[in-house]
DNA sequence: ACTAAATAAATTGTATACAATCTAATTTTT
DNA sequence: AAAAATTAGATTGTATACAATTTATTTAGT
């Protein structure tokens, strides 16, 4: 019988914290030689990725959706504008608001970034059920953080 | 009956990649409020964990458990220098390693921290089986990454 | 023993992240 | 309507991350 040992709760294999940042920080990086030949960052591709589903969206929208803020991107964003990918505009109903738009160039990326995520996911040693899980889990967590 | 539609591949909703990426994010985000009266960041923290857990380890094994390279160590390492956890030398069998180990401060630290885990725990809502199968989930995720 | 290859850290350069603060614009209160 | 509160982005400062390169040391091959 093992005793409850407080030294535990502070082995990196009993947190789940630690594979959570661990996993999140290697699986974009697998996807960074994929990204390099498009010429974009993990964060410039899935900033472009809120804009391919919806374009024209707020500053905000990005952020709430990226759950990332001006500081990062604002900085960001100036630089897909200067690889012209995305133009600005301000919102005439609410000058405080910055519109962001894919330019056709930055539409256009989205073919070549296609054939990105099976090759991802090629690299992710799930099953089918597992990954879903995983999924169901990941937003399960997320979701959970909203409320406090 | 769908058809498959390529555009349904980039959707931020269907790639594990990003609630990956975001739930890292966030749950290091908060440890801050916690780690903040340490006055130490999450990376500090968990490079203290891996010298909890063994003391006088080299810069590479550290980097290896935590999936971290010298880049990235080199100046956190001098951080927790400056504050007084840790002391280095380096290993007189091989000069070019540099064995870390802690400081009576550092091991000391390690008392505070004990209350950590626990609040985070109450903070991710998820039942003790689902944290289980998340944690094995990652593992998996994050050992398959190993191979390539 | 001597050179080439390999290894461990440090360094350099670029790109996030995010808290905290600031600024400008808009909304709410009074 | 004028003042106060709020909001959206931008800015500042600190701390990661990591690829690529460099330096010092050690090991392997001849």
């Amino acid at each position: 019988m093992s005793s409850f040992n407080p030294d535990d709760t502070l082995k990196l294999s009993n947190q789940l914290c630690f594979p959570l940042y661990a996993s999140g920080k290697e699986i974009t990086r697998k996807y960074k030689p994929f990204l390099d030949k498009l010429g974009i960052t993990y964060t410039q591709y899935i900033v472009l990725m809120v804009l391919w589903e919806k374009d024209h969206v707020s500053v905000k929208e990005i952020g709430e959706r990226l759950y990332l803020d001006s500081g990062t991107l604002t900085p960001l964003l100036n630089k897909l504008l200067s690889k012209g990918y995305i133009s600005k505009k301000s919102l005439p109903s609410d000058n405080r608001e910055l519109i962001i738009s894919l330019t056709k160039k930055g539409l256009e990326l989205k073919k070549e970034a296609y054939a990105i995520p099976p090759q991802i996911s090629r690299e992710v040693k799930l099953t089918k059920e597992e990954a879903q899980e995983l999924y169901r889990l990941l937003y399960k967590v997320l979701e959970g953080f909203k409320d406090e």
